[in-house]
DNA sequence: ACGCACATGTAAGCCGTTACATGATTAC
DNA sequence: GTAATCATGTAACGGCTTACATGTGCGT
């Protein structure tokens, strides 16, 4: 699992309290990994009893107080032995594709709205991770060495999202020449 | 849940056996949508009480007989249903853009070579699509109306492998100018 | 005799999703 | 006063993975 290891390579970095983490993983870990605040939460607690990380309380005047998670030297070990794995490329689980697939059994134009929905969707993902590498990798050998392998990261995710709109757009001139007949019923 | 509507899907192209559903979703639908045979099997088992699928069992004179499942009116209804609604992008986690985000920690070749083994995996993985792509989708024309959809998602394939590809080629570049300081360990 | 492809399943455990629960502080 | 943000959790359910279990027929 690796949920886990995930937490704790977000961790080495700097320590974070369990809120900070999940709006962190929104942020800038989205585009290869998505974990929800409860998930998070249940992990954290789960890596102090092993012992990968420890916490304490930072008492806070003008907000509630929070738990902030530091990796240990176990943690670190821990994080850097699993490094030395060969890692599998994700399964694939896309909804969009399915619909697709079965697409010849519903009117065209019900497939077309999808598409562009998913493209205007992949856009907005696209602006923000731009936007981001503005910001923080302006000038990427002035940043520190951390930095420069999370710009790795944030590249994966823009051409991610580049490559769902480009798909987009070519299946949707493909589709556009396909026979109209599609948006028939049969009888069956 | 949309596993049950991968396999609506694709025995709304032709009833297949669960054996068979397997080995097909390995070859055709393992781009979007990956699905292990005990899944398969389970599901169909549910499929068929809910009375969306039905299916007979096939003598077979040389081989253990199978089990032939078809889609149902109702479950072709289910299925229309479905293609209605609007789907959400997969969450994603990758394993490999965790390890490449912590790579700082351990000595660069180590990612390299990661990087380069799982640049192969794609590269397999394109070289099947495009042969896939010859053998079926040489004329789209004349390809019947549901092959024609599956060319889109065949497409959504060769284009994710090829972005791989090609992220990969870009990381490897960029890592070699990084500084060499990430192989030495610190004292923590 | 052995391994492989064909063929169908069960069971345990883990992980992720969703809903629920609580409570403080700030801004309007 | 009420909505939003900050902050931390618990509980139930369901799906997915992994391992196990069983058996046929073909090729070598």
């Amino acid at each position: 699992m690796a949920l886990t290891h995930a937490i704790l390579a977000t961790l080495a970095r700097s320590p974070l309290s369990g809120y900070d983490l999940a709006k962190h993983f929104d942020q800038y870990v989205a585009c290869y990994w998505q974990a929800s605040q409860q998930q998070i939460y249940r992990e954290l607690a789960k890596l102090e009893v092993e012992g990968w990380v420890h916490s304490h309380l930072e008492i806070q005047a003008d907000r509630p107080n929070k738990k902030v998670y530091e990796i240990t030297p176990l943690g670190k070990e821990n994080l850097k032995e699993w490094l030395k794995e060969p890692s599998q490329p994700t399964v694939l689980r896309e909804d969009l594709l399915v619909k697709v697939l079965a697409g010849y059994l519903v009117p065209k134009n019900l497939i077309e709205e999808e598409l562009k929905r998913r493209q205007k969707i992949h856009q907005n993902q696209l602006d923000h991770y731009r936007q981001v590498e503005q910001s923080f990798f302006a000038n990427l050998r002035q940043v520190p060495l951390e930095h420069q392998f999370q710009y790795l990261t944030l590249k994966r995710g823009i051409r991610y999202e580049a490559d769902w709109i480009a798909w987009c757009e070519e299946a949707l001139t493909l589709l556009a020449q396909f026979p109209e007949e599609c948006s028939r019923e049969r009888a069956d």
